[in-house]
DNA sequence: CGCGGGCTTGACTCACTTCAAGTTGTGTGG
DNA sequence: CCACACAACTTGAAGTGAGTCAAGCCCGCG
């Protein structure tokens, strides 16, 4: 049951802290019960109940609200080794949808859950709270962009962001990867338009910042991209300073 | 030293979970010493060592970040019984400026003892927890309205939060309320100019949404406003039932 | 082979910005 | 009590970045 590579989670998690054998046993745990979605599928909608978070295994998806008239906003692009779901524990029903853009597999855990590694697992605790913070910063980072930036900013930002997100599973990334978006939804994602989006890509590639083929991207000027929006990597550091001792009981 | 109204965070917390005699006792000694700031002045700014949260006890601040060029985002207004730097605990630096927008006292408390929460009161470090996810999900509906909703929509949006959020401490509000912004800064929460946000202000009185006198605010018809901007109010209902037990220990 | 979804490209439009000139209100010093 | 300064707000005119509409292209797939 337990594979050779540790559990997504743990080694997501192993990144930031020591954990100790308990801990990990009771993470491994979390990742039992593998579902399968197909790409497209919708995990749940606004409104359900959620009853479970959920970790990506491996796939991407989004979760996204949509406006009476039809726009749609994409509020966040989920990869393997994420939590999903942490920002809806403040509530009992989803408050945005979730759907697979990859075929996608999930291991979800039941919130009740929760209350057992608040008790016992402190140290665990915190560091999910952690990384609740820094998804929030990461929304700030967004909002920044989203009032402030023109087109081409955004669409650098979003690019940096997804790859300074892969490179945390994916240490060897030369600068290319796969983009499973289309660019209407990397439109929903930027609060443009799909076609805005394909003039913008254009142009970037035009300019040298990048190349594409398919829907492949490759990043050929990081630096002049980071430069052009300002971009911070909240993946780099950490704060686990203030963390509870390892096995204080 | 505890004054005849409880302290504010206690009072805040209480809305939401039953606490017990031990846990209110820690809560509010992390009102210990207050302290005051003048209106406009900064209270941290990005990539300040934070080592401290703080709670607001009096007056209204907002975190915002430059670019290098002079455009400037706005990126949480905060008031009374808000915790500052939920956000921040997951980073060692500051990653946003924090400024008062009228006179403020706030009571700060060391980001070292949250492990002490974490390990004695998991109570309290759960109700953090979900309080950082609201957050998160109010960063998610501003994303939504910066990302897809006109200056109108938007300027509706935030007028609705503004007065959803300030009934929570003030429950009698009927509708009117002081807003300490100038334009320039609300156009820098809602991705909008001063200029534009005059004119849509304008635009709002003259159609009867609202009304204005100084710099206080009349909600006229607030479910027009509502519909306008499919406006949602997450400080209604809060899920505490994956909480741990109460007095476990 | 033909269908359909996604991408590109161009012409036109418009919501919001920029620039600039008033107006209002308010604190301050003479 | 007035005059002045200054910051915020208002208003209008002109400019522009991104949206809208529409046509054509590419390519995978039944």
């Amino acid at each position: 049951m337990s594979p050779s590579p540790p559990s997504c989670l743990v080694s997501k998690l192993s990144h930031y802290v020591d954990l100790d054998d308990e801990d990990r046993e009771r993470l491994a745990k979390f990742e039992e019960s593998e579902e399968h979605f197909a790409d497209q599928s919708e995990i749940y909608l606004e409104g359900d109940l959620t009853e479970h978070l959920h970790v990506v295994k491996s796939g991407w998806l989004y979760g996204y609200t949509d406006m009476p008239d039809g726009r749609r906003q994409i509020v966040g692009l989920h990869h393997p080794g994420d939590i999903l779901g942490l920002a809806d524990i403040a509530f009992p029903h989803a408050t945005v949808n979730l759907r697979c853009c990859t075929d996608v597999s999930l291991c979800p855990f039941p919130k009740s859950k929760m209350d057992v590694i608040f008790t016992e697992a402190p140290r665990i605790a915190a560091l999910l709270f952690t990384m609740a913070a820094r998804e929030q910063v990461l929304l700030i980072d967004t909002l920044k962009a989203m009032g402030r930036m023109s087109a081409r900013e955004r669409v650098a930002y979003l690019l940096l962001d997804l790859l300074s997100k892969l490179r945390i599973t994916n240490g060897d990334m030369s600068g290319m990867f796969h983009l499973p978006l289309t660019q209407s939804e990397i439109g929903d994602v930027l609060g443009l338009t799909n076609v805005y989006v394909s003039k913008t890509l254009g142009l970037l590639e035009v300019d040298g910042f990048i190349s594409r083929q398919g829907n492949k991207v490759r990043i050929l000027d990081e630096k002049a991209l980071i430069r052009l929006c300002d971009f911070v990597d909240r993946y780099a550091d950490m704060d686990t300073s203030w963390f509870p001792a390892k096995a204080s009981r």
